[in-house]
DNA sequence: CGAAAAGTTTGCTTAAATAGAAACTTTTTA
DNA sequence: TAAAAAGTTTCTATTTAAGCAAACTTTTCG
Protein backbone atom coordinates (compact mmCIF):
# COMPACT_ATOMS: atom_id res chain seq x y z
CA UNK A 1 0.00 0.00 0.00
CA UNK A 2 1.19 3.74 -0.68
CA UNK A 3 2.19 5.18 2.13
CA UNK A 4 1.81 9.06 2.64
CA UNK A 5 4.68 11.18 3.68
CA UNK A 6 4.93 14.44 5.08
CA UNK A 7 6.71 17.72 4.97
CA UNK A 8 7.76 18.68 8.71
CA UNK A 9 5.80 21.64 7.66
CA UNK A 10 2.92 19.57 6.96
CA UNK A 11 3.29 16.99 9.71
CA UNK A 12 2.89 20.58 12.23
CA UNK A 13 -0.36 21.10 10.42
CA UNK A 14 -2.03 18.37 10.96
CA UNK A 15 -0.59 17.49 14.69
CA UNK A 16 -0.54 20.58 16.27
CA UNK A 17 -2.52 22.89 14.08
CA UNK A 18 -2.04 25.27 11.18
CA UNK A 19 -0.82 28.37 11.59
CA UNK A 20 -2.36 31.22 13.89
CA UNK A 21 -4.40 28.35 15.82
CA UNK A 22 -3.34 29.29 19.57
CA UNK A 23 -1.77 26.03 19.67
CA UNK A 24 0.22 26.48 16.84
CA UNK A 25 1.56 30.17 17.57
CA UNK A 26 2.47 28.56 21.27
CA UNK A 27 4.35 25.48 19.76
CA UNK A 28 6.65 27.75 17.56
CA UNK A 29 7.48 30.26 20.48
CA UNK A 30 8.40 26.99 22.51
CA UNK A 31 10.67 26.00 19.51
CA UNK A 32 12.29 29.38 19.39
CA UNK A 33 13.27 29.18 22.93
CA UNK A 34 14.88 25.77 22.70
CA UNK A 35 16.85 27.22 19.32
CA UNK A 36 18.20 30.03 21.40
CA UNK A 37 18.84 28.05 24.59
CA UNK A 38 20.70 25.55 22.80
CA UNK A 39 22.84 28.80 20.99
CA UNK A 40 23.83 30.10 23.94
CA UNK A 41 25.00 26.25 24.90
CA UNK A 42 27.06 25.73 22.14
CA UNK A 43 28.41 29.15 22.75
CA UNK A 44 29.31 28.51 26.01
CA UNK A 45 30.94 24.41 25.03
CA UNK A 46 32.56 26.19 22.35
CA UNK A 47 34.44 28.37 24.54
CA UNK A 48 35.11 25.19 26.75
CA UNK A 49 33.03 26.54 29.96
CA UNK A 50 31.32 25.14 32.64
CA UNK A 51 27.99 26.37 33.49
CA UNK A 52 29.73 27.54 36.78
CA UNK A 53 32.03 29.32 35.48
CA UNK A 54 29.90 31.08 32.82
CA UNK A 55 27.58 31.73 35.41
CA UNK A 56 31.19 34.05 37.66
CA UNK A 57 31.64 35.86 33.90
CA UNK A 58 27.97 37.74 34.69
CA UNK A 59 27.45 37.07 37.98
CA UNK A 60 24.79 34.26 38.32
CA UNK A 61 24.51 30.91 39.68
CA UNK A 62 24.93 27.37 37.77
CA UNK A 63 21.49 26.52 38.23
CA UNK A 64 20.50 30.35 36.41
CA UNK A 65 22.81 29.33 33.19
CA UNK A 66 21.10 25.96 33.28
CA UNK A 67 17.60 27.50 33.12
CA UNK A 68 18.42 29.53 30.32
CA UNK A 69 19.81 27.19 28.39
CA UNK A 70 17.19 24.78 28.85
CA UNK A 71 15.18 28.15 28.00
CA UNK A 72 11.42 28.33 29.35
CA UNK A 73 11.44 31.80 27.02
CA UNK A 74 14.53 34.41 28.10
CA UNK A 75 14.95 38.16 27.76
CA UNK A 76 17.11 39.91 25.40
CA UNK A 77 18.81 41.46 28.25
CA UNK A 78 19.88 38.06 29.69
CA UNK A 79 21.00 36.82 25.94
CA UNK A 80 22.64 39.98 25.81
CA UNK A 81 24.69 39.75 28.70
CA UNK A 82 25.60 36.17 28.39
CA UNK A 83 26.97 36.59 24.43
CA UNK A 84 28.95 40.17 25.68
CA UNK A 85 30.83 37.89 28.21
CA UNK A 86 31.80 35.35 26.05
CA UNK A 87 32.43 37.66 23.19
CA UNK A 88 29.93 36.46 20.78
CA UNK A 89 29.13 38.86 18.41
CA UNK A 90 25.81 38.43 17.04
CA UNK A 91 23.59 39.53 14.03
CA UNK A 92 19.93 39.66 13.52
CA UNK A 93 19.02 39.21 10.55
CA UNK A 94 15.77 40.21 9.14
CA UNK A 95 14.73 39.72 5.27
CA UNK A 96 14.12 42.99 3.88
CA UNK A 97 14.57 44.93 7.10
CA UNK A 98 18.14 44.57 7.31
CA UNK A 99 20.85 43.32 9.81
CA UNK A 100 20.67 44.74 13.60
CA UNK A 101 24.09 43.79 15.87
CA UNK A 102 22.85 42.51 18.24
CA UNK A 103 24.56 41.45 21.48
CA UNK B 1 44.64 74.87 20.67
CA UNK B 2 44.97 71.27 19.46
CA UNK B 3 41.53 69.31 20.09
CA UNK B 4 41.31 65.90 21.24
CA UNK B 5 38.52 63.31 19.34
CA UNK B 6 37.34 60.53 20.36
CA UNK B 7 36.24 57.36 19.09
CA UNK B 8 32.71 56.20 20.02
CA UNK B 9 34.55 53.35 22.12
CA UNK B 10 36.70 55.67 23.58
CA UNK B 11 34.04 58.56 24.43
CA UNK B 12 31.34 55.42 25.93
CA UNK B 13 34.62 54.82 28.26
CA UNK B 14 35.28 58.00 29.28
CA UNK B 15 31.62 58.74 29.87
CA UNK B 16 29.45 55.78 30.96
CA UNK B 17 32.67 53.79 32.20
CA UNK B 18 34.90 51.17 30.36
CA UNK B 19 33.64 47.65 29.96
CA UNK B 20 32.75 45.32 32.74
CA UNK B 21 31.50 48.36 35.01
CA UNK B 22 27.96 47.68 36.27
CA UNK B 23 26.76 50.99 34.53
CA UNK B 24 28.43 50.31 31.34
CA UNK B 25 26.81 46.90 31.08
CA UNK B 26 23.61 48.29 32.40
CA UNK B 27 24.24 50.76 29.23
CA UNK B 28 24.70 48.23 26.54
CA UNK B 29 22.02 46.46 27.66
CA UNK B 30 20.06 49.43 27.01
CA UNK B 31 21.39 49.84 23.70
CA UNK B 32 20.35 46.75 22.56
CA UNK B 33 16.85 47.34 23.60
CA UNK B 34 16.81 49.78 21.90
CA UNK B 35 18.07 48.38 18.14
CA UNK B 36 15.24 45.50 19.05
CA UNK B 37 12.56 47.52 19.42
CA UNK B 38 13.52 49.90 16.22
CA UNK B 39 13.79 46.52 14.39
CA UNK B 40 10.37 45.90 15.04
CA UNK B 41 9.25 49.50 14.48
CA UNK B 42 10.91 49.48 11.05
CA UNK B 43 9.77 45.76 9.87
CA UNK B 44 5.91 47.07 11.04
CA UNK B 45 6.45 50.79 8.77
CA UNK B 46 7.73 48.23 5.98
CA UNK B 47 4.33 46.91 5.66
CA UNK B 48 2.41 50.06 6.43
CA UNK B 49 0.80 48.90 9.20
CA UNK B 50 -0.43 51.21 12.21
CA UNK B 51 0.75 49.94 15.91
CA UNK B 52 -3.17 49.17 16.15
CA UNK B 53 -2.96 47.10 12.58
CA UNK B 54 0.03 45.37 14.39
CA UNK B 55 -1.77 44.70 17.51
CA UNK B 56 -4.18 43.34 16.32
CA UNK B 57 -2.55 40.90 14.00
CA UNK B 58 -0.83 39.56 17.57
CA UNK B 59 -4.19 40.43 20.20
CA UNK B 60 -2.50 43.35 21.48
CA UNK B 61 -3.42 46.91 21.77
CA UNK B 62 -1.64 49.78 20.29
CA UNK B 63 0.20 50.50 23.47
CA UNK B 64 1.30 47.45 24.14
CA UNK B 65 3.49 47.79 20.52
CA UNK B 66 4.47 51.53 21.33
CA UNK B 67 5.73 49.92 24.60
CA UNK B 68 7.59 47.18 23.06
CA UNK B 69 9.32 49.29 19.80
CA UNK B 70 9.96 52.01 22.54
CA UNK B 71 11.44 48.51 24.68
CA UNK B 72 12.59 48.68 28.17
CA UNK B 73 13.84 44.97 27.29
CA UNK B 74 11.59 42.05 25.49
CA UNK B 75 11.33 38.61 25.62
CA UNK B 76 12.43 36.47 22.72
CA UNK B 77 8.65 35.06 22.90
CA UNK B 78 7.25 38.47 22.37
CA UNK B 79 9.35 38.97 19.17
CA UNK B 80 8.92 36.31 17.93
CA UNK B 81 5.55 36.75 17.53
CA UNK B 82 5.87 39.97 16.22
CA UNK B 83 7.95 38.98 13.69
CA UNK B 84 5.83 35.60 12.59
CA UNK B 85 2.90 37.70 12.07
CA UNK B 86 4.73 39.95 9.76
CA UNK B 87 6.38 37.14 8.23
CA UNK B 88 10.05 38.68 8.68
CA UNK B 89 12.78 35.60 9.16
CA UNK B 90 14.91 36.33 11.19
CA UNK B 91 18.50 34.52 11.56
CA UNK B 92 20.19 35.13 14.45
CA UNK B 93 24.04 34.99 12.91
CA UNK B 94 26.66 33.66 16.04
CA UNK B 95 30.49 34.78 15.00
CA UNK B 96 31.86 31.50 14.77
CA UNK B 97 29.52 29.20 16.45
CA UNK B 98 26.91 29.55 13.53
CA UNK B 99 23.88 30.62 12.34
CA UNK B 100 19.94 30.34 14.31
CA UNK B 101 16.75 30.34 12.76
CA UNK B 102 14.96 32.23 15.34
CA UNK B 103 11.50 33.93 14.59
C1' DC C 1 34.09 1.13 40.93
C1' DG C 2 33.61 5.35 43.46
C1' DA C 3 34.55 10.12 44.23
C1' DA C 4 34.46 14.67 42.14
C1' DA C 5 32.63 17.62 38.81
C1' DA C 6 28.97 19.06 35.97
C1' DG C 7 24.37 19.61 35.15
C1' DT C 8 19.39 19.62 36.56
C1' DT C 9 15.27 20.15 39.51
C1' DT C 10 12.56 22.03 43.28
C1' DG C 11 10.91 25.48 46.32
C1' DC C 12 10.92 29.96 47.14
C1' DT C 13 11.43 35.32 46.64
C1' DT C 14 12.08 39.45 44.02
C1' DA C 15 12.04 42.05 39.98
C1' DA C 16 10.36 43.03 35.74
C1' DA C 17 7.74 42.00 31.41
C1' DT C 18 3.06 41.75 29.63
C1' DA C 19 -1.27 43.75 29.24
C1' DG C 20 -5.39 46.90 29.12
C1' DA C 21 -7.95 51.26 29.98
C1' DA C 22 -7.92 55.82 29.67
C1' DA C 23 -5.94 60.24 29.23
C1' DC C 24 -2.82 62.62 26.71
C1' DT C 25 0.35 64.45 22.79
C1' DT C 26 1.82 64.48 18.13
C1' DT C 27 1.02 63.87 13.35
C1' DT C 28 -1.85 63.56 9.33
C1' DT C 29 -5.28 65.04 6.27
C1' DA C 30 -9.77 66.71 4.67
C1' DT D 1 -7.13 74.89 11.08
C1' DA D 2 -10.07 71.60 13.14
C1' DA D 3 -11.03 66.80 13.38
C1' DA D 4 -9.32 62.24 12.96
C1' DA D 5 -5.72 59.08 13.26
C1' DA D 6 -1.56 57.55 15.18
C1' DG D 7 1.43 57.26 18.78
C1' DT D 8 2.73 57.83 23.78
C1' DT D 9 2.27 57.97 28.83
C1' DT D 10 0.32 56.84 33.26
C1' DC D 11 -1.80 53.83 36.37
C1' DT D 12 -2.94 49.40 37.60
C1' DA D 13 -3.02 44.25 37.73
C1' DT D 14 -1.21 39.77 36.51
C1' DT D 15 2.14 36.80 34.96
C1' DT D 16 6.55 35.21 34.52
C1' DA D 17 11.60 35.69 34.14
C1' DA D 18 15.52 36.06 37.16
C1' DG D 19 17.83 34.55 40.96
C1' DC D 20 19.56 31.64 45.05
C1' DA D 21 20.07 27.58 48.10
C1' DA D 22 19.94 23.02 48.47
C1' DA D 23 18.92 18.50 47.03
C1' DC D 24 19.26 15.61 43.38
C1' DT D 25 20.91 13.15 38.94
C1' DT D 26 24.18 12.43 35.42
C1' DT D 27 28.74 12.50 33.63
C1' DT D 28 33.70 12.34 33.97
C1' DC D 29 37.86 10.43 35.34
C1' DG D 30 41.50 8.67 38.66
Amino acid sequence: MAMKFYTEEEALDKVIGTKETAERIEFDAQMDEFLIGEAIRQARKARNLTQEEQGEMVGVKKAQICKIENGNNVTFQTVSKLFRAMNVKAMLDLNGIGRVALF
